[in-house]
RNA sequence: GGUCCCGUCGUCCAACGGUUAGGACGCCAGGUUUUCAUCCUGGAAACGGGGGUUCAACUCCCCCCGGGAUCACCA
């Protein structure tokens, strides 16, 4: 009696081309084969994910993208347990795939090589048939091969070119499922045609979705921050790039937003992966982004708006006390920032109070209905009421709790207003109470004093 | 242009023959002890068009239109 499940086994690849560093477009296909291999584990199933680089191109690959590119799998979590493996490494293997297929009838010498006269292309004999194909995400697809005519396999004997390297190495490999862009939809048949002329098994095929710009074409540089490297530097979290990545063409069965990559592996599945290209919306990474500040531990949050802050400030929250320190980062910074490199521009507009007065300006001093006189009034019986206030007692509440009443009985904008801008000079800013409190007792009273002499 | 893919709010996704077509981002309005931000509540906002099939179509079929991908000795 065996209640044994068959085990399913899924072998998967990621295979980027070093010519530059990583797009987020390789970086979601990279998390689907991920979470499509892992899912499968979790299920009771075994996986394989290779890594190989596809540095056929001489001219273009270069070793350090393949560096930037296994610290951003590394940084993002995304894992494989085989690789990373060389394509230009590998030239052997390919150089045999070339002369069996020669040998066999399947492929020729035929013109000279363009740059090396030397030595003849390597063309495939296409048998000139359609080739029909089960794609995961799209249903059947078929496509008369004989648009291709016989495609140059190898620029030489020991030079082969993309079509055929792939094809090699996923046999090689024995990758069970290829999921990878739509772009490559249309290349699938040849590749087909090669795997059946060496006698492969055929793989699983899954074509996801475009990720495409503001303009509907496919991603690139002219939209902005595209690679990881680059969203890094913005100061985006792993765990939001995940997750947003992972809602761009595909959802899970209900209106959840929010997931781990641990969740993700939990229900990801092919079938919830959608056919139609997916708008790039910087927005809504942000969005994503920021719930992801708001659950990150006390410590880590600081750690990370202190790695961003203008040295200015550092210098100027260093010497502040311990509370006044909280108040900046976790009141007025984590509040109004999306990423880390927003800390910069929050201190360079919200925050720009903080060190120095800011010049007054007349006309903006005065709230709505209220007129000078009474400003001066306001800011006269302010002054004098925080300096009730002891030193000792310099805190929010208590600063609140003197003002308070007075703000209600004359009009809170009338009051509250002129102090608030009084001591920031800016249009927006935290509330006065913990302006005041950041400034301390002294720098607010003389910003008050200083702000109702210009008037 | 040939071939292939795709077509629900501005955007990302739901609804897989019967819903007042749902959620999120963004936007707008109101509120939360002045501003901004945060937060809360509410609102506007979509089935590309035309034929079928069916008692019933966003859902199935066909045509059109629109968008995209691909057509290298790049990957």
């Amino acid at each position: 009696m065996s209640n044994k499940t068959p085990t399913q086994y899924i072998a998967v690849r990621f295979p980027p081309s070093p010519t530059g560093e990583l797009h987020i477009g390789n970086i979601r296909t990279m998390l689907f084969n991920y979470l499509f291999a892992k899912h499968n584990e979790l299920t009771g199933g075994e996986s394989d994910i290779y890594m190989r680089f596809e540095d056929t191109d001489k001219e273009r690959s270069k070793k350090e993208f393949e560096t930037v590119a296994l610290e951003a799998l590394e940084a993002l979590g995304i894992t494989f347990n085989h690789g990373p493996y060389r394509q230009s490494e590998r030239g052997e293997l390919y150089t045999k795939a070339i002369k069996t297929l020669i040998d066999t009838g399947h492929a020729y010498e035929a013109e000279s090589s363009k740059d090396d006269p030397d030595s003849k292309v390597i063309r495939f004999k296409n048998p000139n048939k359609a080739v029909t194909f089960t794609d995961a995400i799209r249903g059947e697809i078929s496509i008369d091969t004989t648009d291709f005519g016989d495609f140059v396999i190898a620029r030489s004997l020991n030079n082969p070119l993309y079509h055929l390297t792939v094809v090699v190495d996923d046999i090689d490999m024995g990758i069970t499922d290829i999921i990878r862009g739509e772009d490559h939809i249309t290349s699938t048949p040849r590749q087909i045609l090669l795997i059946e002329a060496l006698g492969g098994k055929v793989p699983r095929y899954a074509h996801l979705p475009m990720i495409i710009g503001e303009d509907k074409k496919k991603l690139s540089k002219r939209h902005g921050a595209v690679t990881y490297q680059k969203f890094a530097e913005l100061g985006y979290l792993p765990e939001a790039i995940i997750n947003y990545l992972a809602l761009l063409g595909w959802s899970g069965k209900d209106d959840r937003e929010y997931y781990t990559t641990q969740e993700l592996i939990e229900v990801f599945t092919l079938e919830g992966v959608n056919k139609s290209s997916a708008m790039f919306s910087y927005e809504k990474l942000d969005s994503i982004n920021k719930h992801y500040i708001n659950t990150l531990p006390k410590e880590e949050l600081e750690a990370k708006i202190n790695q961003y802050l203008p040295s200015r400030i550092t210098l100027f929250v260093s010497n502040a006390p311990a509370d006044v320190k909280d108040e900046i980062i976790h009141k007025v910074i984590k509040e109004r920032i999306n990423k880390w490199s927003d800390v910069q521009t929050i201190c360079d507009t919200d925050l720009a109070w903080l060190e120095n007065p800011m010049p007054i300006d007349k006309n903006k001093i005065v709230w709505k209905n209220s007129t000078i006189q009474d400003t001066k009034t306001h800011l006269n019986k302010i002054i004098s009421l925080v300096e009730d206030v002891s030193v000792t007692d310099w805190q929010i509440e208590n600063i609140k709790a003197v003002i308070w009443s007075y703000a209600e009985e004359q009009g809170k904008g009338a009051v509250l207003w002129p102090m608030r801008y009084s001591l920031t000079g800016a249009e927006r800013s935290p509330d006065p109470f913990t302006v005041a409190y950041i400034l301390g007792k002294d720098k607010t009273i003389e910003r008050l004093e200083s702000a109702k002499a210009s008037l």
